[in-house]
RNA sequence: GGGCGCUUAGCUCAGCUGGGAGAGCGUCUGCCCUACAAGCAGAAUGUCAGCGGUUCGAACCCGUUAGCGCCCACCA
């Protein structure tokens, strides 16, 4: 029988965790096994997760790995639960970013520009650098054990999505939603291209606000001063406004001002929107260069003069700073005014200054000609769904957030003076002027025949973003794919990119599929460094993932950035955490080699001997830990329910179950008892397995394989289920009272530090209730108590004397220890237990002799406060006792 | 100018629909006991930011104040 062929029992587990000796070995496996493949099964519930694509330029980060094991673990859990699971894997384009680093390594290689390429070979360098790097951060995934249906791998510039975007795009501008205007937009002269709204970053910047005197045309000598941040606009002025309101003014409205340096005649106009209290309540208006004077310009009909060039230069418009760059310009401009007196005061004043999203580079608003989705007829739907629940946020305070930011949006910008990305698919007619979006490339007018060019810009890359619920699985084709796994189940994803991103998404999903793309939206917070800080590679205190992939496993990494926190809220990166969550996967590890050890002659079929009480109560512990888990995983509160893993692991399995059936696994009783407790032991751990499963996908398989196990893969294993007839009250409450007075006994010990050496005798008073069950049971009391002689009595004899008290919920404990007794001491550490139970007392008799409590408080609360009255009654009674009795000892 | 979040043990944070304050790390004590020293057993430590309110009962709900942080915003 020792050697016996036994299939499981052969696996040796190294001594220690080793997470490199088997974590690609078993990524490996499931891919080979196609078990992150799912093909429509129109018979199941499906369960989808679009990822969040990466960006090709990208290397991966915590931020990643964060987002990614959220989506794992969901992704998991639904495949075991039995869902048609898919999780939609791709990649991102990212024109603007992708094509800055492409354009940085050309020109430090090559010394060459893009415009010295010219855009076809430009492109050409892109697509090579895509196909040399794009796979990087893919591959960087999966050494974190996600389980993407790569075969599903989608890019947003590939044939399909590309076809998607087409058929938004024309399909906009044919029912008038996309459009093409001249006007004032954020400009960033670094990049060369227009930006939307969102990729300014706005940031205080310690400003200045300069007083300047404007001469009154006709009137030497009188003037009216202005207070502006940007003096190098003065060149563009045409007109200083004034509130109508305004009585200092009022008279001045209509008559011209000298514009400083340019000595050209201005307007004063009136304009409701001049502040009175700010600067002066003079402002001067410049149409060309700032946004709110472009719109006044449109309303009193001002001349518009273009002074900053689109490369951040002055014009010629701007007289002699020409040339110069507009902060230059700016010194130049205040000096020069200086010099001819027009300078009254310069002013501290710091303001929001916008800032390039890629560059940093601050942003100049400049007049020019784009492309702009209009927003308002697109938004209702998508802010409809929301309110009516179809689209939640987890958690849901970001729903504010997201319909905020809906109200007040503004047309988009998505034209791009970028060549890598979609190219706007717009072509004009040379001949006779026709616009022709289309859906296919076109080489001649269809109206006159005429020559055509395509617009040069490309798209936004979130244009493309935006569709990817849908692009992804084929749309514009009616594909089953599409008609089975959308809308998605979940989104997963930062709260940083909620307007950049699922916005979008939203919108579009409810304008193109009529439906929300997907049920939930599952927000999380950014991961930061351990002072708190964001990780940045200015900075340079990011944490490569991988390195810690590399030393500590990516379970470790998984499982510490999941637990110990919440939902939605910023997270810190700590070594010692991941230490900590390292130490719970050895713990794991050496239970199974305990497991493993203790395997011998196990046969599933053996004749089991009737469950032990700690058999029943592990059970019972384990279908409470099903519960609990599948239930906040349905909650999304994932952290929580590691926790509970974890606790239900290290605290009940390993520190009591495994120590209380160590007798029974040792043979130390009859083989049927051994096979019980094999049989329970495996039955545990496995399930335990399980439910961590979705956390720690490779340590959860190692040890799935090394069990005897019916599936190929725990990862395809069923999620378990809670089983009602295993549920047993009675044993926790008996089991707990055991463990109570184990405690006690190691309480005790410690405090007069018996070594576990020596093994003290122990007396155990026991309430009716609880006598035959402990007495049974003594057995754990003595192991783990380490207990010599251990007598139990019922509840009313006498109290054995010359002894330490422990007094805990349904038994005494007594040690008698012969001369040990540091009377003093003793007295000391029951009088302190004697007042933690007074307090209690104290409040728990207070809310049952108050009527109040006693009318309006639920029965159970009521029978529970009860429970607890006669509890700490009893044990006061119980103490007092001891004290009067040590107090004969002195 | 709006909106949101945070304030709980020395540190980092949990505490889910109100009903006896928790974890990890750190600290202290004792242990290499045949799964694990990446371990075991035990211990100490909290006016749950302040104030007011609702309630029989508040860390939790409401109001308010303070400090910190974030997001949005076209007042030069």
């Amino acid at each position: 029988m020792a050697e016996q062929e036994n299939k499981q029992s052969k696996v040796e587990l190294a001594t220690k965790y080793d997470p490199a000796s088997f974590e690609t070995k078993w990524y490996k496996y499931w891919e080979e096994k196609k078990y992150f493949h799912a093909e429509v099964e129109t018979d199941k519930k499906p369960f989808t997760i679009v990822i969040p694509p990466p960006n090709i330029t990208g290397q991966l980060h915590m931020g990643h790995a964060l987002d990614n094991t959220l989506q794992d673990i969901l992704i998991r859990w639904h495949r075991m639960m039995g869902d048609n699971t898919l999780w939609m894997p791709g990649y991102d384009h990212a024109g603007l970013a992708t094509q800055i680093k492409v354009e940085e390594e050309l020109k430090k290689k090559e010394g060459l520009s893009r415009y010295d390429l010219g855009r076809e070979k430009f492109l050409e360098r892109v697509w090579a650098w895509k196909e040399q790097y794009g796979h990087r951060i893919i591959d960087q995934l999966k050494c974190l054990g996600v389980s993407c249906d790569w075969d599903r791998l989608r890019f947003t510039m590939d044939e399909g999505c590309s076809k998607a975007v087409r058929e938004v795009f024309v399909s906009l501008y044919e029912k008038g939603l996309i459009y093409r205007g001249t006007r004032i937009t954020n400009w960033c002269v670094h990049c060369n291209t227009a930006l939307s709204d969102i990729e300014v970053e706005h940031k205080d910047d310690a400003g200045h606000l300069w007083y300047i005197k404007y001469p009154l045309a006709g009137k030497p000598g009188e003037f009216l001063t202005i207070a502006t941040t940007r003096p190098e606009t003065i060149p563009g002025d045409t007109a200083v406004a004034v509130n109508p309101k305004d009585k200092r003014y009022g008279k001045l409205v209509g008559q011209k001002i000298i514009l400083p340096i340019m000595n050209r005649e201005i307007p004063i106009i009136a304009d409701d929107y001049v502040d009175l209290e700010f600067g002066t309540g003079a402002v001067k208006i410049t149409p060309a260069h700032d946004p709110n004077d472009y719109e006044m310009g449109i309303r009193q009909h001002l001349e518009t003069i273009v002074v900053i060039g689109m490369d951040g230069k002055m014009t010629k418009e701007s007289g002699k700073y020409v040339g110069q760059d507009r902060y230059e310009c700016r010194k130049n401009i205040v000096k020069d005014l200086d010099e001819l007196g027009l300078l009254v005061k310069v002013e501290e004043c710091p303001h929001a200054v916008g800032h390039c999203q890629r560059c940093g580079n601050i942003v100049e608003p400049l007049i020019s000609t784009q492309w702009f989705v209009k927003m308002q007829p697109l938004v209702k739907a998508a802010v409809d769904c929301v309110n009516e629940g179809k689209t939640k946020f987890v958690p849901e305070r970001f729903t504010k957030n997201y319909l905020g930011w809906m109200e007040q949006m503004h047309d988009w910008c998505i034209s791009r003076q970028i060549w890598w990305g979609h190219r706007i698919p717009v072509w004009y007619c040379d001949d006779c002027g026709e616009v022709i979006a289309s859906r296919t490339d076109i080489t001649k007018c269809p109206k006159c025949g005429g020559h055509v060019h395509q617009d040069e810009d490309a798209l936004d890359t979130w244009f493309s973003s935006a569709l990817w619920p849908f692009s992804t699985m084929g749309w514009p084709d009616k594909t089953p794919l599409l008609k089975h796994f959308y809308p998605t189940s979940v989104l997963v994803t930062g709260y940083d990119i909620i307007f950049f991103w699922v916005a979008r998404m939203i919108i579009m999903g409810e304008e193109f599929m009529k439906e929300v793309p997907f049920d939930k939206v599952f927000i999380h917070g950014l991961v930061r460094d351990e002072q708190g800080r964001k990780m940045s590679k200015s900075l340079g205190n990011g944490i490569d993932p991988l390195e810690v992939v590399k030393k500590y496993g990516a379970d470790t990494l998984r499982f510490m950035l999941i637990t110990g926190n919440t939902p939605g809220n910023d997270m810190r990166f700590y070594w010692n955490r991941i230490e900590s969550v390292r130490n719970f996967a050895n713990k794991i590890w050496n239970a199974t080699r305990f497991a493993l050890m203790n395997m011998d002659g196990y046969d599933p079929k053996a004749e089991c001997a009737p469950y032990t009480l700690a058999d029943e109560w592990i059970l019972s512990r384990l279908q409470t830990a099903i519960t609990d888990v599948t239930s906040l995983l349905e909650r999304f509160e994932l952290g929580e329910a590691g926790r509970v893993i974890y606790d239900f692991i290290w605290n009940e399995l390993c520190d009591w179950y495994i120590e209380i059936a160590k007798p029974r696994l040792y043979g130390k009783e009859t083989p049927a008892a051994k096979a019980t407790a094999q049989h329970v032991l495996l039955t545990v751990l496995t399930g335990a397995m399980k439910l961590l499963h979705p956390y720690m996908p490779f340590i959860t398989e190692e040890i799935y394989h090394a069990l005897p196990h019916d599936c190929d893969s725990i990862m395809i294993s069923p999620w378990p289920k809670a089983d009602a007839k295993l549920v047993n009250k009675q044993s926790e409450n008996a089991m707990n009272a055991i463990m109570e007075a184990i405690k006690g006994i190691r309480n005790m010990r410690a405090e007069v530090n018996a070594v576990p050496s020596r093994k003290v005798p122990a007396t155990l008073i026991v309430v009716p209730e609880l006598l035959e069950v402990v007495k049974n049971n003594a057995a754990y009391v003595e192991l783990l108590g380490n207990v010599s002689e251990l007598t139990i009595l019922p509840a009313g004899s006498a109290k054995p004397e010359n002894a330490m008290a422990s007094v805990n919920t349904g038994v005494e404990v007594y040690l008698p220890l012969k001369g040990l007794i540091d009377v003093a001491a003793e007295t000391a550490r029951l009088n302190k237990e004697l007042a933690t139970l007074d307090k209690d007392f104290k409040r728990t008799s207070g809310k049952l002799h108050n009527q109040g409590f006693l009318a309006k408080a639920p029965a159970e609360v009521v029978t529970k406060e009860q429970e607890k009255l006669t509890e700490f009654t009893t044990k006061i009674q119980a103490i007092k006792e001891r004290l009067t009795y040590l107090q004969t000892l002195k």
